[in-house]
DNA sequence: TTGTACGCGTTATCAA
DNA sequence: TTGATAACGCGTACAA
């Protein structure tokens, strides 16, 4: 790091090393032409604050690490965008960090996390363990924090999500509309509350049109697509499914793949309807039924959750609101009835 | 921040501050038995090593900087989970910035990057410009670099590309192949290097089989859909175009979505092939011919080059090796002949 | 094997 | 309006 440092500036201004600080960052308490003479010196020797001194010394680093479980996901690119917008205009950086639904790597996230590198947290969870606690393990030093999506409940922090339950509820109820009698319901890692809450609206979704619910029809899937491929052939051929209500945008391209290969039309044979942020459903063959976050703004609110906590540090505790926003169903072709 | 430091800790072990260090540091010129105690001490009383005291202390931030145009892009999103495969292995963290396309953020990163926050950057750029000498602003204090796909040819860093000449040769060919007579060139951006080595590649292809090449065939978009919308509908209607060669996903798309407004047949009067990422091509109505770039591998191999630099800091001035990399092409039916 | 003391680059406080 | 100084938390040379 060859770069220049405060006391090589200042000698070569014949000034002090706190004339050269105020000039860059109070406005006040220094004289205009001082002030223009360090700048533009420091811009011809290429002069910038160090960042680790700095935050050193005041103790802030501007900056929020934001966690999520992927990255190539649509949902989740857009939800950092949407932070990403939130924290640039308060002046913060963002450090990412992609899980890949590991909880091991999450662990270590957070925990590397509270060493003073970032002000909090902005977090959607990989939900492997039914043990969250080593976020309390934290104590008065647990760093602010703000959940959004995917989120432990028992963890105490506001929490940002999406009308999920109705939501499940809607599309199911629109799948029985369209005249589906054997629905499949898909998921990931089901024991995840995100996972549960779509369970309850599409299990009372089917109650109230009096259908016959079986515990095997709700079909817990991986991440990965060869592991999902042959249990959603076996799903497909087994139960005889003509509706599939995919909690996870992957679980319906899965299903479409798996209906080309066993020559299952959909919508004829099968209906399928998805949570997805695809920018690119109507172009698929045939264009999918989706269920859509307002991504962007989810992440656009996580942040300014986040921002509100750490501007006001005795609300961190207090913190417990949950925030519901509205998904958006559009109904396409692949759930459309002969 | 109400966090313990190295003192508290030492004080707690009636030890002294350099020992705790040590733990920390060197497992060498410490009886395991001290460290043992330290170590569980630091668990219990819940002490890591404050980050910005370390990077300050040696200078070394362990963190690199990755500079995209979007995120919001299965390329771009790839390749950076390929580099951090690399960063996460070598015990770096990632910084990762979007520019929007925005040469002015671009620069500001770039500029504020500079001040020891980290210790290389991985870039695609965003390419507005023809004046990209603020990188070379630094001197000496520039910071190592790598730049990856969308490169400035005029800046010296190790650069990751693929056969972008080649393949847009072999796509453009393949239109032909197809019975393609009037075949556009979709581009944003045609002055960025990139858009031009395709675009070689393109009339290179079109003059090999003797085929009228016009101008007018390339045609300029933007990243907003609304504005490519009624440019490339009116190339459509315009040119009578019967191939469509796209340099990015995103225009195919738009293609798509035209075609379908203006009641044009993919492939039966259109064919279409594109550069794209994107998992779900053969999902697409018809399945797109895609040209598609390991993104991942470029992700890790830019990330591998730059922590070669990294480690060789006297090779930074010769860094300017090119490394190119095959993409594939997949046909599928967006380009098949009736 | 452990402890003492200094300096990394900055900024806030106080004095001039 | 400017300058001297101490302190932020850590790691290392050196001393013990």
């Amino acid at each position: 790091m060859d770069g220049i440092n405060i006391k090589q500036l200042a000698e070569a201004l014949n000034l002090s090393t706190s004339t050269i600080s105020r000039a860059f960052r109070n406005s006040s308490g220094i004289k205009q032409h001082t002030k223009d003479l360090i700048l533009s010196k420091a811009k011809e020797l290429n002069y910038q604050p160090n960042h680790y001194a700095s935050n050193l010394r005041d103790q802030k680093s501007k900056t929020i690490a934001v966690i999520v479980p992927e990255l190539a996901n649509n949902y989740f690119s857009q939800a950092i965008h949407g932070i990403e917008q939130v924290a640039r205009a308060n002046g913060y950086n963002i450090l990412i960090y992609s899980t890949d639904d590991d909880l091991e790597k999450e662990m270590d996230f957070i925990k590397h996390l509270h060493n003073g590198r970032v002000e909090g947290i902005i977090m959607s969870v990989s939900g492997e363990a039914e043990n969250h606690n080593y976020l309390n393990d934290f104590g008065a030093r647990r760093l602010p924090m703000v959940q959004f999506d995917r989120v432990y409940d028992d963890i105490d922090t506001p929490k940002i999500i999406t009308d999920d339950y109705e939501s499940s509820f809607i599309a199911t109820e629109h799948l029985i509309e369209q005249g589906c009698k054997r629905i499949g319901y898909l998921v990931v890692k089901k024991d995840l509350s995100i996972g549960k809450t779509r369970e309850m609206g599409y299990i009372d979704a089917l109650k109230k049109h009096h259908i016959n619910y079986k515990e095997e029809l709700i079909i817990d899937c991986s991440n990965s697509y060869t592991e999902n491929d042959p249990i959603i052939k076996k799903a497909l051929k087994d139960l005889k499914l003509d509706g599939i209500f995919a909690s996870v945008e992957r679980l319906a391209f899965a299903t479409y793949y798996a209906s080309y290969d066993l020559n299952i039309k959909i919508p004829h044979d099968l209906k399928v309807i998805s949570f997805s942020s695809l920018e690119i459903a109507p172009l698929l063959n045939p264009s999918l039924t989706t269920i859509t976050q307002p991504a962007v703004e989810i992440g656009n609110l996580s942040a300014k959750l986040l921002f509100d906590i750490l501007q006001d540090k005795k609300e961190i505790s207090f913190a417990k609101e949950k925030v519901v926003l509205n998904s958006k169903i559009i109904f396409r072709n692949s759930t459309k009835s002969a």
